[in-house]
This record gives C-alpha cells, structure tokens and sequence, in this order.
DNA sequence: AGCACGCCGACT
DNA sequence: GTCGGCGTGCTC
C-alpha cells in the first residue's frame, strides 16, 4: 500500500551471508550501526543496521520491532572493516558483526548501568533538621558536601572516600538520605573504572643508540602523507617495549588511542603493568579471554567514550570501539594465534593492517622472527623495516650448542650432557628450562608382547598416556579411558609406553633433582584459573627451578635467572610435510632460545638432535634466522606458495565418509566447468584431511589457489555460492578458510 | 543460530 | 495409532 521508502539493510546476529531488508516505521528512527529488533521468521532475532536504502528487491517487507539503540554501537568505520572482513574471508556478515560485540549486546541487552550520586544542594538549609540525630546519615552527608559539588560520585568514588572514616554499609545510610532528598541519584551508563595505579614512576631506562636511532626513524614515516606499516625486527631481549612505549607516548598526548595486539598467553599482564606503570596518568585495559561477559561489554563501553586510552588484547582486540585510534602495534606478529582457526577465521594482524591503512594511522608489527609473509611486504616495499639487533647493558646473545643424539643412551629422552648441565646450573644459583613440545606422560600406550598401541575410536590418532590422573587421552577430540596394567587384546601384563612428554620429563627430572622444585607449564597444569601466575610466580622469585613446558614457554617471558635452555624432541618437525613447519620450528628455535641470559649471566641453549647436519639448524645457527627466512622464501616462490600465491581451504566434514567426500567432488567438478573458472586458479581435491577422522567425523578439504588474488576470490564467491545451494545429507558441515595456517 | 517441518523408531 | 528424536532447510 504505502511505497517503500524508509528500507533498512540490516545484519542478524545469525550466520546468514547476505544483508536482510526490513521497513523502518514512521514512528522509529534509527542511525547506521545501531541494534534493532526484528521479526524473522517464527521468531525475533536482534540486527545492526548496516545500510539505508530506499528501494529493495523484496516485494513484501516486515517492519523492525525496535530500535535498541539511540547512539550507534558501532562507529561508521568499524562498520565498514567487519564488512570489508566479512567478504574477504567469505564469512557471514552477522556473524562477523556479532563476534565484534559483548555477548550481553549481541542477544539485545542494553549497556550496563551503574547509580551516581551527588548532594542536592537545594536542600542545603533544610538539612540539619532532616539529619536530625542520625549520626552515621550525617557523617555520610557531610562527606557528600565537603566533596566536589558539582561533580556525581560512584560507588567507587564513594568506597574511596571512606576508605579512613568510621561510616560502614553507606548503602543503606544512603537509601535514607536519598528518601529524605538530601541527596539526589540517577543512572548513567556505566564506565569501566581502572585499577588502583601504582603510583610508582617508571625509572627511566637510557635507551642504546640502536634504540634511539628506531625512534628517530618512526617519527620520519610518521610524517608521511600515506604511512607505511612498519615492521620491526628486534632480536629477543633487545628492548621492543621500550620502543613501543615511547612511540606510543605522543599519540597519546594527542588525546588519541593505542591499540596492542598481543598473542593468545599469559604475557598480556607482564606487558599491562608495563604499560601501566610507564603510563601513570592514562588508563590502560586489557581484553583477553578469561573476562567475565560483563568486564567485557564495561571495558567496551569505556573504549567508546574514552575512558580507556590503551587497550592490550588478543586478536578479537582488533575489533575494539575506539573513535580515535591513533597507532597500532601487533607485537610478536608471526604468532599463529594471532588467526582464529574456527568459525570467522580471521587474522588479527592482517586485519589491524587494513584497519591502521583505512585511517591512515602507523601499526608496527614487533617480531624476533618475522612471518614470512611480512618479510615478504618488506621484500615488496609495502612495509619499512627497522631492525634492533643488539640487547641492551652487558646482556649478550646466548650461545646455542647442537647435540648429536644417534647413538646415545637417554634417560626419558635426555642425555647425559644435559643433565650434567642442568646440575652445574642449578648449583651455580641459576635456573633452567626444558622445552618439548608435547604434553602428558607418554604419546603411545603400547604392548610390547602383540603390538597393541592406544588409538582413539573417534579420530585417526593415538592416544597420549596421562599418568597422574592414569589415563589415556585423545588430544583432539578429548575423549578419555582409565588405563588397565593388562594388554585389552592379549592380556599381557606388561604394558609400557613409548616416547615422552612434559609429564615424564617433569617426574625424571624430580628424582634426579629431588633437592630442586620442578615447575611444569603447560595446559593440563595451567588449566585452573591463576594456576599459570602462581606457577610464574614460583620462578620469578629467582631461586633455582627446573621449568618443564610446551610452546607456552616460548612466548615473551622475561625469566632473568634463567640461563639454561634444553630444546627436545624436534626431529619430526623437520621432516614434516606442511609447507609452513620449518618456518614454525626456525621460529620457536629462535623464541624458545631468546629466554636464556636476560639477566646479567650469559645464556646456554643445548638442543639435541638426531639430525645435527639437517640445513634448517646449520643454517638457523650459523648464519641467523634472516637467511633462513630468505632460504624459505625462495622454496615457496618456486612452488607458488603464500605470500607468492593464495590459498583458500574449503573444508567438509560428515558423518557418512562416502557423503562427505561426494559433495566436495561436486563443488570440485562444477568449479572447474564454471564460467569463473581461470586457468590460473588451481583446484587440488578434494582429499582426506591429514587427520582424515576426528571426533567420529570424517573430513575432507578442497586447496583452491593461485597468483592471482582477485581471480581466487572470484572463484570462492561462486563456490559459496554453490555450497549454500547443494542440497545436504549424511550431516554435512563446511567452512571456508582464506589464508589457512595450518592444512589440519 | 533458532525455529518449523518431516521422516523414522518405541511407547501409553 | 502418535510422541519425539534428529537432520535439513529457511530466514527480508
């Protein structure tokens, strides 16, 4: 009847791959980036209004319910990047809108309130006779007019401000002289309030004329019309933060934001009191997963309104409210938790470049090992590069020993030199540190009498041996089973296990070493809420200790007494077959090794191998990790490998394998009959995953790739397209993956 | 994701 | 006979 005019384009927090167009009634209006509440099908469904529009292709339109906000949640910009993202990695767009947003907001709740009080100045004359004996109420009320009168208080304000005075439980003194109108209250939304500072001032740290001559550079690109990302190689132990902090300094002073990527561990409260103690009179917070769903959505809040000058995140960080973001930094940026390896998968880092790109603002990429990929834009000239390559003071690089294991007799994997050399450590006041990537007792439960080892039932893989809880475990699809002494199959007693993990390690070590503390980290003995800090806390006490743990070790700890670095077990690693694993290991080789000799004592790094001459260690040792990277590099151009060619991974899963595998075959057959199709497009598959069942899922994937990127995206628009249209059975799931890390 | 619908097994 | 389990499809 009436003709369409006011047309919303609107996201549901649904995964549905295309905006739907909804009426906007007269009587409600609404901004772009504001929530509303919708009709949709049977149901409701909370959306963002991403677009206006005056005409739509749908005849017949429903009318939103609700507009949920009157201020936009999301800024215009933001708006913009999470659309931009939700195409380039072909992921719906509610979904990728809805991740960016505090669960409580994404299901339709308002922002969190919270009470301010202030004295009602009216009644100012009025007050000693309502005050009358009440003695706490009037404690209380002259506490209210001795402060600030203009200004509303808050609970923590209030708490503060009585922190010394006898007045308990003001709650309820206060309710009353609310009642009595002596004081007046109303509700604001609430605002994120920072943590008690530590009011002692950073010392200042002289920088080294390396680090001087950094941040001269910076403020040259800084002044640039168009600036560049900035890739930052520093050596571990050569002072990044210093450079981060100073750096930040004056776009702070602006008035403007400082957003801080950091990798998926426990280091972001090591870096957060760093910051916060360099930066006194700013707020810094951290976004990480441990938050409770309300800290989140405060902590949201407070970004939007500048509250929060600095935010310290993992990857989802990328997403954060802020109007005025000034700089970037994503610091240990070759880090693979960095991209997200479910649902929207998205890489923090590449979308923080294309955030810093949009307004124009520096992001620094820190690194001790460079992703190749951005050694790469280096290559192109995309990207500057700085280089810090020297540790401040007297500390020096640590000396890296490569141990020949063929033929030598090991105790639960380790020699005897290593042993020696963690005894001579401990005894010289020091402590040391074992990393293996590999955690539980053992990974094979095995019968030496008929060959019986533990494979799990629901995946294609064996299961680890736990003997503490003595269990056996599935690491991938965390199905587990008591451990019987007697073989299942033949009724040997005399079951045993092959190879160790950081549980074995750990108990080796402690016999051997029973007058020192053994501390293992890794996931089964982090798992505990604040069992990583107490742990953490044990070694920075600096009294010696045999650390025991898997890559979670490797990541930007600073342990100053450390000086021993054991590297185990990392043979198969450098066979592996994916393409990215010697980057991986040269990567943790260098990581893991960065943690000797911060302090005053030289570090010790002993790494045993059975492949002593295998070119990624003679070459990574000898002449760094740069030429390896350029060695990798050149590999990968000779293949068309990323960042020389694209990849897309379109992967399926099923419960009936020939199902599975038939619906992939499809797509893979009318992609390469479709009009799309280039011939510099290459379709491998599809093929069984390397773990071809998992959690009783069979699992298949699909390589799309080329040199061409634009070419590739077209592509994989159609096969979305397609893979929405087929009809499904046998309980078909599929994802795309665009820049997949990992073929698993 | 939620919700409806429809197709198969086991129950008063 | 139908109750309800899950698997599949649709949402402006």
């Amino acid at each position: 009847m009436t003709p369409a005019k006011n047309i919303l384009r609107i996201a549901i927090s649904r995964p549905l791959y295309s905006l739907l167009d909804y009426q906007c009634p007269d009587e409600l209006t609404v901004q772009i980036g504001c929530r509303v509440q919708v009709p949709l099908a049977g149901g409701f469904s909370v959306g963002i209004v991403v677009k206006k529009a005056t005409k739509s292709e749908f005849k017949k339109l429903r009318n939103i319910l609700k507009v949920l906000d009157k201020e936009p949640l999301i800024e215009e910009n933001s708006l913009q990047l999470l659309y931009w993202a939700s195409r380039y990695y072909h992921h719906p767009i509610g979904d990728v809108i809805f991740n960016a947003i505090p669960a409580p907001l994404r299901k339709g709740k308002t922002l969190p309130l919270m009470k301010v009080w202030q004295l009602n100045t009216k009644l100012l004359e009025q007050a000693d006779s309502l005050l009358g004996r009440a003695h706490k109420q009037r404690q209380l009320w002259l506490f209210f007019e001795k402060s600030n009168k203009n200004e509303w208080l808050s609970e923590l304000q209030i708490n503060q401000g009585l922190e010394q005075s006898s007045v308990i439980n003001w709650k309820n003194l206060l309710r009353e002289l609310i009642k009595k109108q002596l004081i007046l209250v109303k509700e604001i939304p609430a605002t994120f309030t920072a943590l008690p500072r530590t009011s002692t001032p950073d010392k200042e740290i002289t920088l080294t004329d390396e680090q001087q001559d950094v941040l001269k550079q910076l403020t040259l690109i800084y002044q640039a019309k168009k600036i560049k990302p900035i890739l930052l190689h520093g050596i571990t132990g050569s002072g990044k933060t210093e450079i981060y902090l100073r750096t930040i300094a004056p776009v702070l002073k602006s008035g403007k934001q400082a957003l801080i990527l950091v990798p998926e561990i426990g280091l972001t409260p090591q870096l957060f009191k760093r910051f916060q103690q360099y930066f006194p009179q700013y707020c810094v917070a951290m976004l990480h997963s441990a938050l409770s769903d309300s800290e989140r959505t405060l902590i949201w809040q407070a970004v939007k309104d500048f509250t929060i000058d600095i935010v310290i995140g993992t990857r989802s960080a990328v997403f954060s409210p802020m109007k005025k973001l000034g700089i970037i930094i994503v610091d240990e940026e070759h880090d693979g938790s960095l991209k997200q390896q479910t649902g929207f998968r998205y890489h923090g880092r590449d979308l923080a470049v294309k955030r810093a790109y949009d307004l124009n603002i520096p992001i620094i990429l820190g690194s001790a090992t460079p992703a190749l990929e951005s050694l790469q834009n280096v290559e192109r000239d995309r990207y500057h590069y700085l280089r810090l390559n020297s540790r401040p003071g007297s500390r020096t690089r640590p000396v890296v020993l490569v141990q020949d294991i063929r033929g030598l007799v090991l105790e639960a994997g380790i020699s005897s030199l290593l042993l020696k050399e963690i005894q001579q450590h401990l005894e010289a006041d020091n402590q040391v540190m074992l990393f293996l990537n590999r955690r539980g007792f053992a990974p094979v439960l095995y019968c030496p009498s008929c060959g019986w080892h533990a494979i799990c039932q629901s995946c294609d893989t064996n299961m680890t041996y736990h003997a503490g809880i003595s269990k056996i475990i599935c690491h991938h699809c965390a199905r587990e089973k008591k451990v019987s002494l007697s073989c299942p199959d033949c009724h040997h007693k005399g079951i045993t296990t092959v190879g160790q993990g950081t549980e074995r390690i750990e108990h080796v070590l402690q016999t051997h070493f029973p007058e020192f503390p053994v501390v293992r980290i890794d996931r089964d003995t982090t798992r505990r809420k604040g069992a990583l800090d107490s742990k953490l806390a044990i070694v920075q006490q600096g009294k010696p200790v045999i650390l025991v743990g898997t890559q979670m070790l490797t990541k930007g700890h600073d342990f100053p007494k450390l000086t021993l670095v054991g590297i185990l077990d990392i043979d198969q690693a450098l066979f592996s077959m994916d393409y990215r694993a010697q980057e991986q290991l040269a990567q943790q080789i260098v990581q893991v090794s960065g943690r000797a000799g911060r302090g005053e004592s030289k570090g010790r790094v002993l790494l045993q191998t059975s492949q002593p001459e295998h070119p990624l260690l003679t070459n990574l040792l000898n002449k760094g990790y740069l030429n390896i990277a350029k060695q990798l590099l050149s590999e990968r151009k000779r293949w068309n490998y990323p960042p020389f060619g694209f990849q897309v991974l379109i992967r399926v899963t099923a419960t009936d394998k020939i199902k599975g595998f038939v619906f992939l075959q499809k797509l893979s057959q009318d992609l390469s009959l479709s009009d799309l199709q280039q011939p510099d497009v290459t379709l491998l598959g599809p093929v069984p995953s390397p773990m071809a069942k998992k959690a009783d899922r069979y699992r298949f994937q699909l390589l799309m790739s080329s040199a061409n990127r634009a070419a590739l995206h077209y592509l994989l628009t159609d096969a979305v397209v397609r893979l929405q249209a087929y009809k499904k059975s046998g309980n078909i799931r599929w994802s795309v993956d665009v820049d997949p890390l990992n073929m698993l």
